[in-house]
RNA sequence: GGCCCUAUCGUCUAGUGGCUAGGACAAUGCCCUUUCACGGCAUAAACAGGGGUUCGAUCCCCCUUGGGGCUACCA
């Protein structure tokens, strides 16, 4: 039997880090097994749910490359499916009307608590007359119970094996809030009947959900699925990443500058580790190796440091081409007026950048020379007189040169040679804090590469009149 | 409280009935070097505790402890 999985996440926040794990996971079965990935909106909290909340899930999942492989279906248009299976269940006598207020079932739970008893529905609506239930169900509001058979609920878990459960301390669960308001259980039943799913990958929070989810599985008498329940994603405080939180939502990633390949290689990581010790991943390799056998049990802490480095491997990674595309929303439209000399800032900046936003921080001294002091240009204890000299001379080798591919290799032989003559820190320093104004920044040829001649002249000249007029 | 899951360096992890317990991030030091990065080389850092089983347990079993999840008319 083909594999078919799916992601389903209710639209009550932002895309998280947990959410993304668990997709991921998902997905890469799927395309390990060739098998299909399916995503279902599970909005049946109406309180709760947001159309924003959903496009952001949709956009964020696209922009990861996780996409699926048919038509995403909701849980708010499939109230006749809900329906249908809650008058079976009502029908067969596996499932009945509650009338019990909550404030009734507040009080019985109390009251079971003093006493010590573990709390648990008592059922007193399920033997309602059916006279009488007709009467009430006119005049009261009811939600709709399933009878929980009491007996030990065993299945094998992907990743934990033998899991079991006994039912007996659930009590008699409300699946729904009416016929046509289905509750979770109910509805991812129904729905993974309906989508035909074979492996529901999911979040360890799920666990102790599956034992419900088999006895409405077999009240409907639909087919047993496979599960794996994944290892939870904990916060520094080692408590899972929640969605209520806005902190850990994808598209502050996004946001920040971060690759999708370099998200998915750190989640990936976090849980499952491939048979060799590599851990820079291309998503082709993710797909290929990934195996479920090898999924972790325990939760795991995530380390944003780690993150920073994949993101950092990544880019380096990509060409630069690629990179220019994917730092245009990074910068000012202004220095994409001479994309030439965009392209070259980027090709000097690939191997230094942590992640895209840092971009622009980084390379605003190419286009827009800062401000800065005359006593920078000297090299430690030299003179300015020094730096004036050995300025005057890069200049007239820059001058010299009429290779159009600037700067030439005989260029930048030329300035090595009287570098090593007049003493590196000496030439290389006040050339590169002329051209940069920075204390610290990438070595002089990069720069003179990227500003191109005529303003490496100027900056040349900038840095020489500040020299001259101090002195 | 109850039920369930879980336990290797600070973090992510590899690993086996017998290993100097391996790698990565982070940290520290040194080297490279005009600066900052990068890179290279080192250093420090772990099998939670107690019982078994065994010739031998980090590994298998049990208990304890720690951590986590669930315990909704949320998902």
């Amino acid at each position: 039997m083909d594999v078919r999985v799916r992601f389903a996440p209710s639209p009550t926040g932002f895309l998280h880090l947990g959410g993304v794990r668990t997709a991921l996971f998902n997905w890469l079965f799927a395309r390990n097994e060739g098998g299909k990935f399916l995503l279902r909106i599970e909005d049946t909290d109406k309180e709760r749910s947001e159309k924003r909340f959903e496009d952001d899930i949709l956009q964020n999942l696209e922009w990861l490359g996780i996409v699926p492989d048919e038509p995403i279906i909701r849980q708010t248009d499939r109230l006749d499916a809900y329906e249908k299976f809650l008058k079976q269940l009502l029908e067969e006598n596996k499932a009945y009307y509650c009338f019990c207020s909550s404030k009734e079932l507040e009080e019985e739970y109390q009251a079971q608590l003093s006493q010590g008893i573990i709390p648990k529905y008592s059922g007193k609506c399920k033997n309602i007359s059916k006279e009488n239930l007709e009467i009430k169900l006119k005049s009261s509001s009811a939600v709709i119970r399933l009878k929980m058979p009491e007996r030990i609920i065993s299945f094998s878990d992907m990743i934990r094996g033998k899991v079991e459960f006994d039912t007996k301390l659930f009590g008699d669960i409300i699946i729904a809030k009416g016929l046509r308001e289905p509750l979770y259980n109910l509805a991812v039943v129904v729905d993974d009947e309906e989508q035909r799913i074979t492996h529901v990958i999911r979040g360890e929070e799920h666990l102790s959900n599956t034992p419900k989810q088999i006895v409405i599985q077999e009240a409907l008498g639909f087919p047993l699925v496979t599960y794996a329940h994944l290892p939870l994603i904990l916060g520094a405080d080692k408590k899972k990443l929640s969605k209520r939180f806005l902190t850990n939502s994808l598209s502050d990633y996004k946001n920040k500058g971060y690759l999708p390949s370099a998200v998915l290689n750190f989640l990936v990581l976090l849980g499952w580790h491939p048979k060799e010790d590599r851990e820079v991943l291309s998503i082709f390799e993710m797909v290929n190796e990934f195996a479920i056998k090898r999924v972790q049990k325990a939760g795991a802490v995530f380390n944003p440091e780690k993150l920073d480095w994949l993101n950092f491997m990544h880019i380096r990674a990509m060409d630069s081409e690629e990179l220019s595309k994917n730092l245009i929303p990074f910068v000012p439209t202004d220095w994409l007026s001479d994309s030439a000399k965009f392209n070259r800032s980027v090709i000097i900046s690939k191997d230094r950048l942590k992640n895209l936003c840092d971009f622009q921080n980084d390379s605003k001294f190419i286009f827009t020379l800062p401000e800065y002091k005359v006593e920078t240009i000297p090299w430690k204890d030299t003179t300015q007189q020094d730096a004036i000299k050995n300025l005057k001379n890069i200049l007239d080798l820059i001058k010299n040169e009429i290779d159009e591919n600037f700067p030439s290799t005989e260029l930048k032989d030329a300035i090595l040679k009287f570098a090593d003559e007049e003493g590196r820190g000496n030439v290389l320093w006040p050339l590169r804090t002329a051209l940069s104004g920075m204390e610290s920044s990438p070595g002089p040829t990069d720069l003179l590469y990227v500003l191109g001649r005529a303003e490496s002249i100027e900056r040349i000249n900038i840095a020489l009149r500040k020299l001259e007029v101090s002195s």
